[in-house]
RNA sequence: GGCGGGUUGGCGGAGAGGUUACGCAGCGGAUUGCAAAUCCGUGAAGACCGGUUCGAUUCCGGUACCCGCCUCCA
């Protein structure tokens, strides 16, 4: 069996992977705070624990798996986002998490076994806050619950840091009947305006930590193997789920291997709304970005890197994407080709692209690895290269990928203008037939001048793409 | 102020204490009515200063610079 490695920050090592129960590894992944489209930060964790789970599926089997992740629908900028539109909360989170699903989907994630709203958790909550409070790891005050991270000597292992060093650098307001700066709210009041659950302590709702807590032992239970997230919830939002989760549960382990994703920066820059590189996965597929290709930038970057978003690393990962499935698809594949590869056992990743990634997910190895396969072959030949792309989770439908390659006269997005680039492909396709190279290099030449990027694919084919300022009048003037 | 991470060839970006990463661009060639694409080949690196070692870009220490977290954030 292959050896995964991963990198853990409980450790702080590369340690070999040993899920407690081979039959069923279990994963948890912090998910979204559903009240606006993901934006591309959002995309990378979903990534990095698709190519995680497919990597587990892979080496322990397709029903050994068990992933999830949580949609966090209690948040003070869900209440906010409902006072400011006058609509219900509900309405706000089941409209986010349905672009939510559409934009994962588009960049071919998986969707987790489970995905636990919060607010279908709150039993739960109240009962582990309840023992919590009884096992002296947390206390009531004016509403309030908190969490005693004095009560807690481990508190600050996993992000490296001691209590005594976070007051000492004291940025935090404190509320007055914290018994520690530090403490952190398990349960707050809420007001008559305020989502709300009754509790012990009154009506209110959960503080933003418990509900991982909760939600990760209901469904794995108080021990399991991986969970994860961007390296900036380690501090505080992991490290208090585990204090959570340990003082409840003193007798099991929570989570045993964390893995946290760095990052990431656009054009060099923190992405910010302020800065106006700001933008959303939807926003990316709307421009005609394939999701394919978001999907291979992401992946060209180790995850425990800062991973940088540039328009020129899109435009390399569109080539190679076309390339790549232009020559699958050239090669005859489709949905019963594959099928067929299946039932005959040709349908095997190629060794070096899994030994990338089983070493602490070494996704740009991977392709790497990819680059380096001969695409000259045949249907057969072309397999371990076609089943590498399926394990990194590049194609969603076999029969698609001619048109996410642009092959022929076809292509993606829904530019309006693409018929009519297709029908000038066309004539100067049949031009160059007739010699009549005067009109087939005038009809390029508009083209060219109005930015569409064309190419001669080998065996034939054409592909083309439409530039961002895309002008049809100018085509049209040019045509004339 | 506290904590963590990074610095690789023109650009992007990996692994490994000693052997070609890989991609893009460049250069040379093949192919093409022309262009692009495609195919083959090829030069180019490891912030700085010390240390360990037979040998370090890879381990250790320091310096500089950059980034992130500590407050909602993936």
């Amino acid at each position: 069996m292959v050896e995964i490695r991963l990198t853990n920050t409980r450790t702080r090592r590369k340690d070999p992977f040993q899920p407690l129960d081979p039959q069923n590894v279990r994963l948890y992944l912090c998910g979204p705070t559903v009240y606006d489209r993901a934006h591309l930060g959002n995309a990378r964790p979903v990534l990095v624990f698709d190519v995680l789970v497919r990597l587990l599926r892979h080496v322990y089997g397709e029903g050994a798996v068990t992933y999830v992740r949580n949609f966090t629908d209690v948040d003070d900028k869900i209440n906010a986002r409902a006072a400011a539109t006058g609509r219900t909360i509900r309405e706000i989170t089941d409209e986010t998490i349905a672009w939510y699903h559409d934009d994962m989907d588009a960049l071919g994630a998986l969707r987790p076994d489970h995905e636990p709203r919060a607010t279908e958790f709150i039993p739960q909550m109240v009962a582990m806050i309840g023992h919590l409070i009884e096992r002296g790891h947390a206390y009531a005050a004016e509403g309030h619950v908190l969490f005693d991270v004095r009560s807690f000597p481990a508190y600050g292992r996993l992000s490296g840091r001691s209590v005594d060093d976070m007051i000492a650098g004291a940025r935090v307001e404190v509320a007055p009947f914290k018994r520690d700066p530090m403490d952190f709210v398990l349960w707050k009041p809420s007001g008559a305006d305020q989502p709300g659950w009754d509790s012990p302590w009154g009506r209110g709702r959960p503080g933003w930590h418990i509900e991982c807590s909760a939600m990760s032992e209901a469904l794995l239970g108080p021990s399991f193997d991986i969970h994860g997230g961007g390296i900036d919830l380690q501090f505080p939002h992991h490290e208090n789920e585990v204090a959570q989760s340990c003082c409840a549960r003193p007798e099991a382990s929570f989570a045993n291997v964390w893995l946290h994703n760095e990052m990431l920066q656009v054009e060099g820059k923190k992405m910010s709304k302020s800065l106006g590189n700001f933008f959303t996965v939807r926003d990316l597929l709307d421009q005609g970005v394939p999701g394919e290709v978001i999907r291979f930038v992401m992946l060209s970057t180790h995850y425990r890197k800062p991973m940088d978003w540039t328009e020129a690393k899109a435009r390399e990962a569109e080539r190679h994407i076309e390339k790549w499935f232009y020559a699958l698809v050239h090669a005859g594949y489709s949905r019963s080709m594959v099928r067929v590869l299946k039932e005959g056992g040709a349908w095997k990743p190629l060794d070096a692209v899994v030994d990338a990634l089983a070493n602490d997910l070494n996704t740009s190895g991977a392709l790497a690895a990819l680059h380096e396969f001969d695409l000259s072959g045949r249907a057969v030949q072309l397999a371990p290269f076609a089943a590498s792309l399926d394990l990194l989770g590049f194609v969603s439908d076999w029969d698609e990928i001619g048109s996410i390659a642009r092959i022929g006269v076809s292509s993606v997005g829904d530019h309006p203008a693409n018929e009519r680039v297709a029908m000038l492909l066309l004539a100067r396709q049949e031009a160059k037939r007739m010699k009549d190279f005067a009109t087939a290099d005038r009809i390029r030449k508009a083209l060219q001048d109005v930015g569409v990027e064309l190419r001669d694919m080998p065996g034939g084919g054409y592909s083309f793409s439409l530039p961002a300022d895309f002008d049809e009048r100018k085509l049209d003037e040019l045509i004339r």
